[in-house]
DNA sequence: GTCTATATGGCGATAGAC
DNA sequence: GTCTATCGCCATATAGAC
């Protein structure tokens, strides 16, 4: 373990990150990791022993991030409409950092589902605590014309989809144009919280 | 062009829907496709030149049905609240039939963006318009507190996202019970359509 | 049109020199 | 630890008999 050795494995690590994110599993190639990485084939199945564990390595750090950012928001002492607020300010820049990341994720849960239920257990997640503690603000707010699931579902989808149909949406609203459309993401932030205010507190 | 060629090309093309929609292009393995077809992969060179023009021909038969739900609705005769009502049925009903397509067309799209100006062109779609009588129908309803382009990535990414994520929403809400989930998918229309009609008309 | 057999290439993985 | 060379497999694609 000489100081060597971990910047080669970081190098690599930075590398499949690159790969694995945009090409998924299946469309990653070992050789392109290598070159991305500036090294052999060779060293990737000396660091890591196969495809599957390093691709694995990569996943787990993935999806970690997408974890914390809802619970200790929650948590914290504030008001519903707040900590909706900061739960999408969290999410938006979170996506912005990782653009790849709902794809990404999407993608290697539907050719392997089962791995879900290992990453839950390795990082100690509860998601229905979220859903009891979600639930009880609404009740405290005298929100009844939704349930904490749909909620919880509605505020995910309008963070997270825009961003796994990115080539979609780019074409569709701006005809390809990039500019526009990172103006169109930057600016949904505050239709978000607007459009999900309005849906639970205009009553 | 007997009555045996038909049969086969169309039991080749079911197959192949069948296993392209559910593995994705990297994913899916002509021999897989054979055999679910029942017959040897040679015939698949046969009738199609090759994986890539086979899987074309799934792909665009699955791009075109997203789109016209859309232009004939907006075109109808009605008050924006039920023009947007009877967008949320069709979309439920095309996505409840067609589940996996909403993560097959991310997926492939993310592959080969271009494929997505052949379509357009193919098919004579103009998303502007589309946009341009959604912002009228807006304006005729005095809505200002949104764009048109951010109200239909929501109602997109309300109806579409839920099914793309559907092992981790099946997860995170139900602990993997697919009854459970099922259940959720039917009553979400109503839910969705109620969400839209407080973020808009509300006020 | 449909099959069997085979060509062809690419990719993950390993052996072995240094 | 890092490299070159190569193995072994599997997937797409083709040749050719029937």
């Amino acid at each position: 373990m000489t100081e060597l050795d971990i910047t080669t494995e970081a190098q690599i690590i930075q590398a499949a990150r690159k790969v694995f994110l945009v090409k998924g599993f299946e469309g990653a190639r070992m050789q392109e990791i290598a070159d991305e990485a500036g090294i052999n084939k060779a060293l990737l199945h000396y660091y890591f022993r196969s495809k599957e564990k390093l691709f694995q390595s990569i996943f787990q750090e993935a999806f970690q991030r997408f974890i914390p950012s809802l619970y200790d928001v929650m948590l914290s002492e504030r008001t519903l409409p707040e900590k909706l607020d900061l739960i999408i300010d969290r999410y938006q820049e979170l996506l912005f950092e990782n653009p790849y990341l709902p794809q990404f994720i999407l993608q290697e849960v539907n050719r392997n589902p089962e791995c879900l239920k290992t990453m839950f257990q390795k990082f100690g997640v509860q998601p229905s605590t979220f859903i009891s503690f979600l639930e009880k603000e609404m009740t405290k707010e005298g929100i009844t014309h939704i349930t904490p699931q749909h909620l919880l579902v509605n505020i995910l989808s309008l963070n997270i989809f825009p961003f796994a149909a990115k080539p979609i949406l780019s074409i569709i609203l701006f005809n390809n144009n990039k500019d526009e459309y990172l103006e169109f993401m930057k600016e949904r932030k505050e239709y978000i919280k607007l459009f999900i205010h309005n849906a639970l507190f205009k009553s």
